[in-house]
DNA sequence: GCTAGTTATAGTCAAACTGACTAGAACTAA
DNA sequence: TTAGTTCTAGTCAGTTTGACTATAACTAGC
């Protein structure tokens, strides 16, 4: 859909806004299963454009700032939440994203422990979504976070990324309940302690979990550092 | 380095400008051994900050234009090449960037066939450099370079990246120079001919690579998509 | 307290893959 | 014709992977 010509003219006259926005993943336990499932953050839009419609949580970048912790501070205060995991995802500059003016979206992704999340703020205007329930949100949200999904699943093959759904000690099924829940399909138990158990980063503590329905399982801790980002690369 | 409050507060003051700069990689053939090696044209910069020193190409953002179509504009302007792999790398959007503004860098990293990169402009202002000997560059862009280098060597082990360095027609001995000049270590010719074999993208031709001094190489030809971006996710 | 049910954990086995290596084929240069 | 080089196929042992079996350790219900 174009707007007028008269728009066009308006709009080319303005610079292109620049903002961050945020797709946030966390683990809950499944109304039904039990079982842990993918689920995110989202706002309510309170003004034109997409009035009512779900958004990412997001705001402008200021000047003091850099762009990560303009996602840091944004995710804080939209949210209330505090990722030990923010990595940036992609920068979004179509020309029609937005309806009004143009801008371009500099994208972060974060990753928020159970415990975490659970204190999350949630209120009439933020609220929690099943993130392949999510329905039709505000701009192009839905493509983002598409591609956010494909990025876990992607870091989740290969990388390290898995823990930081997962609070500082876990057992090795809950682990695995984190690839299935991300990767959506099921994997064999006993093959996949056995790569994970060759991972020099996870650590096998001397506590077990105890408390559940059956034979208690060994607790372990991710000893390994999160990612490789320009922005991450010189931390030590 | 720091500058003075004045220049802080008038900085402040401004919105952040958006830029678009672009890593470009071509082969070329080494002056000494005449393997082929990574090569990066750079500009120099024509005015302050970082007066006289090298800088990769890029310029200002225009609003009739995506984000890819400027770093592709842009290109074409300052060294008048028009790659077939272009992606996008990163947004840079530290604080003291440039000394005399803050600026936002959306920077994309392309690939070049040997044959296009022959044809590129070369001038006074625009040169080609070793990618291992690029001395220092104006901003951070000898960080970037550094993260763009380490992308392409990770996409090449993965992904399906080394054919957009060579033309549409090579010999498997080009790919494994390709992996050898970019990853900096000597590949088994046996081993690595077989695992190209079994990959379905690479497709042989009837054709034998004739005028060497040994046995002709058959000739090869790549089948493959390049990758899955926002930007080119939906291209069929 | 015993038993059935369930999860945790270790191990087996064949297929696939990997790295190091051998060897013949096919060309050029002398 | 021969020596030298690259192309190409193949062997072999070590490693990894996927499917599967078996035992250990706990709880719940009787």
């Amino acid at each position: 859909m174009y707007t007028s010509s008269a728009n066009v003219a308006e709009r080319q006259s303005a610079p292109p806004s620049l903002a961050i926005s945020t797709v946030i993943f966390a683990l809950r336990p499944s109304a039904k299963s039990g079982r842990p499932t993918l689920w995110i953050p989202l706002v309510r839009r309170i003004r034109e454009p997409f009035k009512g419609l779900w958004a990412l949580p997001g705001g402008p970048l200021t000047h003091a700032e850099s762009l990560q912790d303009a996602a840091s501070r944004n995710l804080r205060e939209t949210t209330g939440l505090a990722p030990k995991y923010l990595e940036q995802l992609y920068a979004f500059g179509g020309l029609h994203r937005s309806p009004t003016q143009r801008v371009v979206s500099i994208v972060y992704w974060a990753l928020v422990q159970p415990t975490e999340a659970a204190l999350a703020d949630e209120s009439e205007n933020v609220k929690w979504f099943r993130a392949d329930r999510l329905g039709d949100l505000a701009f192009d949200h839905n493509a983002i976070v598409d591609y956010a999904l494909w990025r876990l699943r992607n870091k989740l093959a290969y990388g390290s990324v898995a823990y930081h759904l997962l609070g500082e000690y876990f057992t090795l099924a809950q682990v695995r309940e984190v690839y299935e829940a991300v990767l959506d399909r099921e994997l064999d138990p006993a093959n996949f302690r056995r790569q994970l158990k060759s991972t020099p980063e996870i650590e096998e503590t001397g506590e077990y979990l105890q408390g559940g329905k059956h034979r208690p399982p060994r607790l372990y801790r991710f000893t390994g550092r999160p990612g490789l980002d320009p922005d991450n690369r010189s931390t030590p």
